[in-house]
DNA sequence: CAACAATATATCGTTGTACGATAGATGTCA
DNA sequence: TGACATCTATCGTACAACGATATATTGTTG
């Protein structure tokens, strides 16, 4: 029943994160993946099944550009924000911070009514 | 595409707010609905498809419980929480917390890289 | 050199939640 | 009486995240 919880927390946000992490500038999908999953340790386990198809979506809708790089001998398909993912990243960290604040707003009297443990 | 944001970002969530309207005190569907959308404003449209259902996921779990009150003219279901429900609030509080510092780990380096607009 | 781990992208079927629509009943007020 | 708010409930649909699986290349190690 919890990890449920941790699963379903990622709906809706995954892709806000990602947009985030190209926001510090062009990348690929596998180091996308490694960066989420480093700094959401234990909490976000970005699966690649998740991540493509999510990268696809982000690049039907617009909010990202692809180009693939066969210069290496391993092949990469590099992303980056088009304006209209900038504009995305802006509102939609808007509308994450107030969403957060209504979910504080019910939490923090509720932790208060809780008995001490 | 916006829309989708706003109501994949409750899920996982939902369940959260509504345990921490019952830490207030027992309650019944219709005025958790009320306070949910109170607080939430435009951001959490709460529906009484999405609530009532939620309700009873919670009480299978052993979350919650209920009891039907017949002595008004209009019939209610009335829940509280079980001891199983405040430990519950409490872990998802945590997890919720750790959550959204991930995200916001992201997203302030985003931000700042970000063009001023 | 062979075996194995890491890098890299992708698709597919399953699961589960939120939605909107719908239903049905009672109470209040004009 | 008719309209509206209260109150609980179910059903079909949409869709994101998951785990499994596929495929291919590069790097490491016994």
């Amino acid at each position: 029943m919890n990890e449920r919880f941790e699963r379903e927390l990622m709906r809706g946000s995954l892709d806000l994160m990602v947009l985030s992490v190209l926001a510090d500038g062009a990348n690929y999908g596998y180091l996308i993946q490694k960066r989420v999953r480093d700094v959401g340790g234990d909490m976000i386990k970005l699966q690649a099944g998740t991540l493509y198809p999510l990268l696809h979506r982000l690049e039907a809708d617009g909010a990202i550009r692809s180009k693939w790089d066969h210069s290496t001998g391993r092949k990469r398909k590099w992303y980056e924000l088009t304006a209209a993912g900038r504009r995305r990243i802006r509102t939609q960290a808007a509308q994450w911070d107030r969403y957060t604040a209504c979910i504080q707003q019910l939490l923090t009297p509720a932790l208060a009514a809780l008995p001490v443990k």
